[in-house]
This record gives structure tokens, C-alpha cells and sequence, in this order.
DNA sequence: GAGTGGTCTAGACCACGGT
DNA sequence: CCGTGGTCTAGACCACTCG
């Protein structure tokens, strides 16, 4: 072949259509050209402006819906996905109930500070030891009942100036907060679990025995592009609640 | 219209070519028309059979590989998935280093012996109280240090005759020989798990203070029918590894 | 009824794995 | 080289939603 080094060359970063035409979507959403909540334009109008046929914009749209940055409904149209109290809660918060019933916890936040990052937190952030840092505490319920201590941490530099009204019941989930206020959706999660000892402080605020055991959950969530954003440590009392997983 | 009854009694249980097709190739899987390891037909010859298009069956072949009843091989062909000690083990053995090394347990089986189903195994089971159970405890090690003290419980009418040997380190997985002795293919799990106070046997075996903090993993194993195959408790020492769960 | 996504078909060509 | 699955196209028709 006479281009057989331009094919060669062209190969080492190959990709099918319908990814590329998946991560262009990806870059113009991440970009906000359409906001969560927004319609995107029909399969045939998208294959128009790229150029390819409507079953490849098709692939590029089901894969996108897969990753869940987008909703798509018959008859309806293909939206930016948005997270909402509802939504948001229940694709990352793994807790159910001892019958297995879902749950929807309360949460007060305890205190709120600005400081520097520990050498934990910033490697599993991806940011540099001493970085600035949110650091906020919360304590969430189940039914009245104390059941979680969390501490979350937030890079600053990704949310300036991100605020908390401690000591009421929170409106909102954090990842909703996140992508109204800044832009960012959490996309996913990577969980860490361990059996440990409650702290004197954590027996306190739960209202356990000193040394109970708790389930501790090392959270660190990414949004779209893979960037780590939060980190979330959660200290669980199993009493009342378990941690479920379906494995395939 | 005139025929408005007949499309609505038909539209109760419509389903789509691509998953009519999908259903009667995992009748044929599950009832071992073809055996793991085995290649299928190729897509053409699928879609003649089945009169439909080779694209229809290719939706199918997907969703069934989505799956993992099958294995797809660009230029080999397609397989039904065979359970084996290396993957078997690590699509549903969450458990890794601090590192977040993958790690390859040991097991040594303690105990085995038949006993009548109590109530909660039973229940989670879907099976009778009373009925007839194999009883196997083991101990799993990481780097020749005992991490898991685990109980499994399996219907003796779904694995008559099951029997392993006590005292020595097992080659082969629980889920392999489910497969490769009684043609049962664990196709999901359902865990749940929580933070408890280890046992004085289980403390004794895992060479823990008595009552350390363990995290107990609640696991139903099910066939690709549905059925519950296998129930497991595990009891793990979190300070050599943790359990290690991906969210989206 | 107009517009959307969902299903299905038919056929072309490409990339990969083994002979 | 042949056979496999993977990509891409083009077009038809169906099912759902809403004004």
C-alpha cells in the first residue's frame, strides 16, 4: 500500500466515530454550551452538524446516557442531566435500611473551616500537601437518630468562598450544591471500607459506647472529566443501617 | 381503529426483536445447549435461525455480553463465559491491599457439615426452614496472615454431594466448582455489609483482641436465572485490607 | 399532527486472529 | 487468506409526548 504509513500512523490513536463524536458531546457539555436541565438538539440535527450519519450520533447519545450525563425519553428529547435531591441521593448514598428499604437522611452540619491540606487528603486528591482545603463535619440521621459522622473535604480552589449554614438541617445534598454553585457534577465514585473504632468524639455524636464498631467509608468523588473533587470520610453505626453492593 | 384491542392485549408483554432473541439464547446457555467455553454460532447464522437481522442479533449478542453470559473476541467468535480461578475470584472479591493492590486470598476450610436452613438463612435463601444446607466455615489468608473468617451456606437439593477437603489449602474457587461440578454459573451477588464486634472464636482464628472491630459482608449469590445459589457471611480484618466498591 | 427517541433491516467496509 | 466481530451508513416504521 502506498499510505501504509499514514494508516499506521493514524492508527496509534485511533478512535471509532462514534466516540469521537461522544467526546466532543462530552467537551461541549463539560464546557456548558447546554446547561443540566437543557435539551440538546435531535439525533439527525447532531449527525448533520457532525457530519455523520444519525445511528452514529445514536451510539455516541446511548453511551453518553449510559455515563448518565445526559437523560434521553421517547418522545421527549435528549437533556443534560441534572442532579437532584432526589437523584443525586440515591445514586452515590449506599445505606439502606436493616429490611432493606431505602433511606433518606437528615443532615446537620457541625462545624465548617478553612485549612491546609494533611498528606491523606491531598494524595488522594490529586492536589499538592498544603493546599487550601473545605473541611466541613456533619452529623446525618435516620429517623431522628444519629447514624453517620462525615467529614468532607473540598479543594478551595475549586469552589471559592463555598459556605454551609451549620447547625440546621440541610435543603440540599453537597453534589447538588457543588454543580449549582460551581458547575461541577459528580460523575463517580471510588469507596474504600473498613471496620474501625469509634473515637471518643464519634462515640459522643452517635451515641455509642466508647469503642463501638463503625463502618468507615473513604469516598473520593470525580466529576466527568475524572478530576477528584471531594473527599468524604463517613463513620456509619451498622445498627441501624448496612451498606449494600450488587456485584456482577 | 378496529384492531384496538388485539394491539393492546399485545402491548401488555411487547418486547423487542433484539430481546426476544436475548431470552431464548440465555434459555439455551442456561439449559447447557451450549457449554461454557463453547463458541456460538456466528451472527449471521443466529439472525437466519432466527429470522431476523443480523444487527438484531448483534443487540442481542451485546446485551448478553453486558451480561457476561458471553465472551466476545473481535475476529475469534463468540463464547459463553466460563467461570475460572482468576476471573471468577475478581469479579465479585472486592477486597484489596491498603495499596489497593489486588489481592489473592488462600482458603482453608475449617468445618464442613449438612445441617437444617434456620430462619434467616432460609429467608435469604428462598428456600424452606428446615431444609437441608451444606455447612462449610473457612479461613482465608492474605500473605499467610488469616483476614476472613467466612460461613457458606448452600442448598444441599441445588449441589448434592457437595464436599470439600478440610485442612488444606483449596486450588479451586466456591464458584468454579459450582460451575464445573453442577453446571451452576453465579451470575450476580447481592452484598450488604456492616461494622461488628468479632466473636471469641472468630478473634481466636483471625488472631485479633477479643471483640476488635470487623467488617462483616452479608452476600446472596445468584444464578443467571435468579435463583439465590449461595449464601455467605464473611467476617474481615479491615486492617489488611479493605473493601473496595465503585460508584456511578 | 408534528416531533422525538426506539426498533429493525440491509448492506458495505474495516480490524483482528488464526490458517 | 478466510471467517469473525466492529463500525458506519441509509432508510423505514413504531411508540411516546405534547400542544
Amino acid at each position: 500500500m502506498d499510505d501504509g504509513e499514514a494508516v499506521a500512523s493514524a492508527a496509534a490513536d485511533y478512535q471509532p466515530l462514534y466516540a469521537q463524536v461522544k467526546n466532543r458531546l462530552v467537551q461541549r457539555i463539560g464546557s456548558g454550551a447546554w446547561k443540566p436541565g437543557e435539551m440538546l438538539p435531535n439525533e439527525f440535527q447532531l449527525a448533520a452538524e457532525y457530519k455523520v450519519s444519525q445511528g452514529t450520533v445514536r451510539k455516541a447519545l446511548l453511551s453518553l446516557e449510559a455515563d448518565r450525563l445526559i437523560v434521553r425519553r421517547q418522545g421527549r428529547g435528549t437533556y443534560v442531566a441534572r442532579h437532584t435531591r432526589d437523584n443525586s441521593l440515591f445514586h452515590f448514598f449506599r445505606m439502606v435500611g436493616l429490611d432493606d428499604a431505602r433511606l433518606r437522611p437528615a443532615s446537620v452540619v457541625l462545624t465548617q473551616r478553612s485549612q491546609r491540606a494533611a498528606k491523606l487528603p491531598a494524595q488522594l486528591l490529586s492536589i499538592a500537601p498544603g493546599a487550601a482545603l473545605h473541611a466541613i463535619t456533619r452529623l446525618r440521621y435516620f429517623a431522628g437518630r444519629p447514624a453517620i459522622f462525615e467529614r468532607i473535604f473540598v479543594p478551595s480552589e475549586l469552589m471559592p468562598g463555598l459556605a454551609v449554614q451549620p447547625g440546621v438541617a440541610m435543603e440540599e445534598e453537597m453534589y447538588v450544591i457543588y454543580q449549582e454553585r460551581y458547575g461541577i457534577s459528580i460523575a463517580r465514585a471510588s469507596e474504600r471500607l473498613a471496620a474501625v473504632a469509634a473515637t471518643a468524639e464519634e462515640a459522643r455524636h452517635l451515641d455509642l459506647a466508647a469503642a463501638a464498631p463503625l463502618l468507615e467509608i473513604t469516598r473520593v468523588a470525580r466529576d466527568v472529566n475524572g478530576r477528584a473533587v471531594e473527599l468524604r470520610l463517613s463513620r456509619c453505626d451498622t445498627a441501624q443501617a448496612r451498606y449494600a453492593a450488587e456485584v456482577y
